[in-house]
DNA sequence: AATATTTCCTAAATTTTTTTATTAATTAGG
DNA sequence: CCTAATTAATAAAAAAATTTAGGAAATATT
């Protein structure tokens, strides 16, 4: 972003709220016309006019052509200039690190996947982290300069408001944000990786114009994000969304939170774990079984899916009880929230149609049919990228939000 | 209301829309000085100036003294004119009406508990609830062209945007408060019951400045009222905050939604009834052995209360269970939503610490300590009036809502 | 092909809002 | 009791936004 365009939409420059509420409602709905600019943001057509040509100047924005209408004059489009400034995604999974870089209307330049990194949590490990960021921004197609914003996704408590990681990197009195703008000079933001993965579905998830959201993180653990009226909910704490520890079972399994009967230890890629080298160590078959038995830990959640996808018996049969489980505690979500979208996300639904037909069925059975009859229930479009274009989509959102 | 005043009001009239933000804002905070209205609203000092001047010209507002301060010249202070509009507030309960009347400060006039009416869902029990509300109109205090609105509690399922409802009073084709406005000649909003009660609670129980509320309405059934970012939360259908089906239990009890396990037959008023019931049958012993003997149907909540409150030990025995197994699922409340404050309400919440302590104690011990650390989880502080009240504060807020 | 109709966009006039400067009201301290 | 310091309210000037009216670009109709 050149200085004249992060001029004009600091805080206390005039009319930046203006422009960065235009610049919002591009980002959600694309290329608009005037008329509809002034009917979404409340203001006459000539203060619009005026407003595009100043940000046209400033090369905020671009002149699409004109709209296709039936009748009368055509109106010019206009949306974001995809030059006018670019951001970095970056999503830490539990062996590796997939960093993106999207242009300013969000489309996804170049993604680097599974980049080696071993996350750990201490200086060394953030260090190592923010040079696999630099090397990526250095080798990238886009001069470090044009890039506005870096947004990282951790696990575990965040609060992105103040920049503070509490699970991860929770070293010295500075927030994680400047310490890692320090290390790399780039502006950084941090988020929550279900909520990242919320939002990205949000945006980018063929799930346009739904305004309350629920998203359903199955993966190792269990999590959940909230969009509510088109906002991510965070709560008081930004804690909100703490699915997986809902306590549901009696049974004595002890989970990572400490407590007994969670969620989490009945549904989940954990639960999926333990559940299969049980019923292998009991003799039962399954295409794992010698993997199994060799290194149990080594096993990872994808050669599981992988193994589901194989059609492998003992694998499905897990994934099923565990879908139902989970469908159950899915159709409270939906008697509670009366949503317009169920999106069911992370590494497990990569099973596809062996997760989510038992959780529509349980859903079907156990909730109140007059509440979920508006809820659709649907799987993550994004699957693996959920997390990295949500992590995008915030670096970008961040730098217009106050 | 005079024409004058709702005239200024109305869509389309000229600066309505900041004069209804005004109103909403001397709701929520009381009387307010010029500046705190300048910057409450985003507005320059000499624009509120302006404003005011108008609304008290109106008769809208007026000027309540000067404020104390510390240093320099005491800013005037400005709010609602009490005298300048009056709504009414319907509470249908299962063997009677509540009804009150508030001015346009907000402060309750007069308030009639228990007006002897069977609720019943026909043509002829909708007129009966009418001629109710025309009695008391014709003798209250008020004439009767100073009503500007009425909100009506319902339970079930309510639409307030349409209008309609549908579990009670669903005839013909109009919506029901366009009938019930026939009926009466005056204005007529409605909402759900669990609903008012929660908004009667956020505006007048107590719990000012709280953003994030969760109420939980512990009467025959069980609701949930959510409070978002200060708005009640209502879903995509209206429907959010069906809290007592959500599916927890694997008992064989029947729930009137027509499904087995739900939480409210397990904790719920009618759980505590049915408890009570039969362990009563089975011999134990209780101060209302013989009532439960001689007419189970007619022992009500109340007299269970009674029971409790005179300390009879199976009733406490009960209420204890239930709240401990009531409170393990607020927990989970608790992490999903991470709310600023859970308050416990409704008919079973008179039972006061005797359903408190267990509910604080499932709480405690099922819910993730780093997120219920934030949440204060208190009683109704306006009981059996909550819903009354929430009646009338709905009235009035409607009148300033799009 | 000419005219009517529809819709978009722009320019000037009008209205509204904000800035800036000034006056008013109040307390603390000498 | 007077003056300095502080904050509120107001008035006039400046800036910004909207309304109104008219021209421009496109399609439909005669």
């Amino acid at each position: 972003m050149t200085n004249a365009i992060f001029k004009s939409l600091e805080q206390g420059s005039k009319g930046a709220l203006l422009r960065k509420r235009m610049i919002a409602h591009l980002i959600l709905h694309g290329n608009s016309t005037i008329m509809e600019l002034s009917k979404a943001l409340d203001l006459s057509v000539p203060t619009v006019t005026k407003m595009i040509d100043e940000m046209c100047q400033l090369g905020i924005l671009n002149e699409f052509g004109k709209m296709e209408t039936n009748e009368g004059r055509h109106p010019h489009l206009y949306g974001l200039n995809p030059e006018a400034a670019y951001f970095l995604g970056v999503d830490i999974k539990n062996r590796g690190v997939n960093l993106g870089l999207i242009n300013f209307n969000g489309d996804l330049l170049e993604d680097h996947m599974n980049i080696p990194y071993q996350p750990e949590n201490s200086l060394e490990g953030l260090k190592s982290l923010c040079q696999v960021i630099n090397e990526f921004v250095d080798n990238c197609q886009v001069e470090r300069n044009k890039i506005v914003n870096v947004n990282v996704n951790l696990s575990g408590r965040v609060n992105p408001e103040s920049g503070y990681s509490y699970s991860w990197f929770n070293l010295g009195e500075q927030p994680l944000t400047v310490t890692m703008s320090q290390m790399t000079g780039l502006h950084v933001t941090i988020d929550n990786d279900t909520r990242a993965m919320t939002y990205g579905e949000y945006l980018r998830g063929n799930n346009q114009a739904k305004r309350d959201i629920l998203f359903v993180n199955v993966s190792w653990g269990l999590g959940l994000g909230i969009i509510i009226d088109g906002k991510i909910y965070t709560g008081k704490s930004g804690f909100a969304g703490e699915f997986g520890h809902t306590p549901v079972f009696d049974n004595e399994v002890i989970c990572h939170c400490g407590k007994k009967g969670c969620l989490e230890t009945e549904a989940s890629g954990s639960a999926v774990h333990r559940k299969l080298a049980e019923r292998i160590a009991a003799g039962e078959n399954s295409i794992l079984a010698e993997a199994f038995g060799n290194d149990p830990q080594g096993v990872t959640i994808e050669t599981i899916i992988d193994a589901v996808n194989r059609e492998d018996m003992l694998c499905i049969e897990i994934i099923e009880e565990v879908g139902y489980k989970l469908g159950k505690q899915i159709a409270g979500l939906i008697n509670l929230f009366n949503p317009e979208l169920v999106i069911i996300g992370g590494l497990l639904s990569m099973t596809g149609d062996y997760l989510l037909q038992p959780i529509r069925t349980a859903i079907r059975k156990h909730s109140l049919q007059m509440v979920h009859r508006d809820t659709h229930v649907v799987l993550s479009t994004l699957t693996n990228k959920a997390g990295l274009i949500g992590a995008c989509m915030l670096a970008r959102s961040r730098t217009f939000d106050d």
